[in-house]
DNA sequence: ACCACCCATACCCATATGGGTATATCTTGC
DNA sequence: GCAAGATATACCCATATGGGTATGGGTGGT
């Protein structure tokens, strides 16, 4: 089975360093896969796979220009995980932490219209 | 090679969606095993196993009481992947960040007595 | 048309992994 | 001390996965 269903979903595509790594390297500019494997120094094959991953997901996008693919980071996907993690922010020991946590649920709250 | 030198790090223990639900139980309350095997409707050595993981990137800890073992959530541990989301909030398509603002300025106003 | 280049896919391999069953260890209750 | 309960581990299996090497399909330049 080995991560059962097949899950493929942010949390599994960013789980690979090579994949945070990409995404990182797109946030400074989009990039054609011969770029990205030259960065990662693996083979573009091996690229081109984390990319599939990474696109499935949603997490990046591509456009095709002449005989180049290029990738850019499309970072709404990584929402869901933004949120979850959210969730999980008012359990952080730190003093500061909880302060940072308790002003953004007010704002959330604000946001919502709850005043 | 599969997920390349045994990643064992905090992006790694969430990919699992067994796992995310373990930490989520564990916000409400510290359990033993045999509860969350329980909630997750698995058996326990399969469930000790996820526990073992999340015990080893440090997001949860153990506290012995009697025969039991009660687990119990280390959010701290979730500040790395939180951190790495971090810096990718400024690419997410700015709405969010635009109301965030918005209402920055109407507490502001209001605070003023603008109103 | 031909060739060089950029990629995605198909395969192949070795290993990591999730889940289950059997089992050893330790603790509490008699 | 002994039986029962709670766990962690050892093992076994099937599959997912990362990485590499061939290879086929487009695209641009000449």
């Amino acid at each position: 089975m080995a991560r059962a269903a097949t899950t493929s979903d942010a949390f599994n595509a960013i789980a690979e360093p090579q994949r945070r790594r990409i995404l990182t390297l797109l946030t400074e500019r989009e990039r054609p896969v011969g770029d990205l494997a030259r960065e990662l120094g693996m083979t573009q094959p091996g690229t081109s796979k984390h990319l599939r991953v990474l696109r499935e997901v949603g997490l990046v996008s591509v456009r095709e220009s002449g005989r180049e693919r290029v990738y850019a980071l499309d970072a709404e996907g990584l929402r869901p995980v933004q949120e979850w993690i959210g969730g999980f922010e008012r359990y952080w020991n730190d003093t500061f932490e909880r302060l940072n946590s308790y002003v953004r649920e007010l704002q959330a709250d604000e946001e919502r219209g709850d005043a």
